[in-house]
DNA sequence: TTGGGCATCCAAAGCGGTTTGAAGCGATTC
DNA sequence: GAATCGCTTCAAACCGCTTTGGATGCCCAA
């Protein structure tokens, strides 16, 4: 069942109505009545490739993911982003199209994405400082936002952001009121921008304190169990281990847990941490009173937010970059007490 | 540049360039290398949208993906399935249209997907027993392949599934051999069907063994860290507690590990574990020695292999539904050994 | 009576490709 | 010399929708 058909069987022509469906005003409402319950009985759905071809947009947005070297890029924070955004996206009527490409096609999948106008927009993932992808982006005339930031780049664009400095110098501030003073921090790949800033937050609230941070409790590394484990372990093993830690994830954090309690310590008690908890669906920091005290920032709700934003853009682009910043909250949880006296 | 201005500017139909570009062998191999020349130069990219409404193929294939109760679905396994389809779809020109909706719009969704011709086919996930997804897209005549099983469905269809029933048989013998009695099952949602497998697997070896299977020591759960933690501490606490345990994931062999360990107790000395592996691509069981023995199954090669059947089966309907079935590996690691005398 | 304005509706021209049916043309065959 | 054939190429239809630019009929003011 196609238009014509449906015209058809209406006895009208095909304009009045894709017009009366399209709710426009020049047709008569007892008409516009007729063929809406008229398409409704005979199941008739416009075709969309019929309609992108017609309209010239895609009703399309892109994620593209690289593989390979940056494979962070598939873990579950990553899930959570995605299905927060494709909500909007299905509230909308927007499809999500995901590319799964090995890092060096990145740039071709982008340029290819625009040429063949497969998308109207696209999504940036896990931006890098001086993110190349922002330039390029911006070179072919594809609309896009970062969920994230870029330091190093010039010129503004479209991004939302979680506030991680923020949250990191807040965490810290708050280890450091409960008398903690040498706290480990366990945090991600540096050449991630959202690391950077957390180290920087980490690091300005020591200094706000008249501590010198200290290279040997600083960690970066990917944020898996087995890499917080390490990073915490070895800590632990210092002349002067931490009396604290702060982990960039529920994950990393686990493996922090593990390396203290089997070097016999109790958490809370003896060590503290705060995690960074992205509020993952599946992953809930406790279920009723939460385990790990934590900086607490839903990353399905920035999915939902980062895709209403590029819907935004794509239906006025001249409104000119738009920009984002979420504040985490603190929660306080189990995981966390004052310094161990001595 | 479209494909008019580019036959134009070779003084060429646009019927002879769209041949000489897609193969055709009714043209001049010199005028077509002077098309492809031309292309590349001008660098032309046909249009999708045009390609799709001309072709009728929508030259994509949907994940559906329901969100809220079954929320499981957001998990890093997915991710890592995606992750594998994605680069069987890149590599074919296919694109890859996820849609995250309400559990209770799916059929909606599929019959939408289906009559807007958005794509040529679905994967389905996470199939339960008797899952009405399966009767519903052969109703609506769209190509698909279930990842997974479903039993109770009476006629043949298309799926790619790990041998999950044998897997934890060998797993279970595995610990059986080692003079293990009593082995706890920390099971996933026994409504999807792969946890069903699992269970009969596990119940097949030991009643083999003329043990019969005690409901205390098997738990069914999500998939988490905190549930496994929680089944495990469960059996741990049982007047008679296992001596090894079964998990159904990384995540809750997790779990279980970290109660073993709040018990005092050792792993592969007091304690075996034996996991699945999914072999995750960014949440690998160790590095270069694996830590926990395990049952290991790529779901990523998974994710590979069945986007590859789905693009078989749309490329030839008429071939008949294709199964195939992939057996786990048996790893040995360091969570297991003999059984403690006593 | 005329004509402007308004409310409705429609024919036809796109959108940018693919594909069908036919035509041009030199070479081969009878 | 005419008919046939294979190799190339092309004009035009088509995919199913949107959208432009009328047309039609009716009402009302002049």
């Amino acid at each position: 069942m196609n238009l014509k058909e449906l015209a058809t069987k209406l006895g009208l022509s095909p304009t009045t109505v894709s017009r009366a469906l399209n709710g426009y005003p020049e047709v008569n409402e007892t008409t516009r009545e007729r063929v809406v319950a008229a398409a409704k009985r005979h199941n008739y759905h416009p075709n969309t490739r019929a309609i992108r071809l017609a309209t010239g947009r895609a009703m399309a947005v892109g994620h593209v993911i690289p593989i390979a070297t940056r494979h962070e890029i598939v873990n579950p924070v990553f899930a959570d982003f995605i299905a927060g955004a494709g909500e909007t996206y299905s509230r909308n009527d927007y499809d999500m199209v995901l590319s799964v490409v090995p890092d060096e096609d990145e740039e071709t999948t982008y340029r290819g994405l625009k040429s063949k106008g497969n998308v109207d927009g696209v999504i940036v993932h896990a931006p890098r400082t001086h993110d190349p992808r922002i330039a390029l982006l911006r070179e072919i005339g594809l609309p896009f936002v970062v969920h994230g930031r870029a330091t190093g780049t010039a010129d503004p664009y479209c991004w939302l952001d979680v506030n991680n400095r923020r949250a990191f110098q807040r965490a810290t501030e708050f280890l450091l009121d409960l008398s903690h003073s040498r706290i480990g921090l366990v945090n991600g790949l540096e050449f991630m921008d959202f690391a950077i800033r957390r180290r920087t937050g980490y690091e300005g609230a020591l200094t706000a304190r008249g501590i010198a941070p200290d290279p040997a409790l600083m960690a970066s590394d990917e944020m898996t169990e087995i890499a917080g484990f390490r990073a915490a372990t070895r800590m632990l093993a210092l002349p002067q281990p931490p009396t604290a830690f702060l982990a960039s994830s529920m994950i990393s954090g686990m493996g922090v847990r593990r390396a203290v309690e089997s070097s016999g310590l109790v958490i809370g008690r003896d060590v503290s941490v705060i995690i960074h908890d992205d509020d993952l669906s599946y992953m809930k920091n406790g279920e009723d009173v939460p385990i790990f005290t934590a900086t607490r920032s839903s990353v399905r709700e920035a999915g939902r937010l980062t895709a209403e934003m590029l819907l935004d853009v794509i239906a006025r682009p001249d409104a000119g970059p738009q920009q984002r910043l979420l504040e985490a909250e603190l929660i306080i949880g189990q995981s966390t007490g004052p310094a161990p006296k001595g």
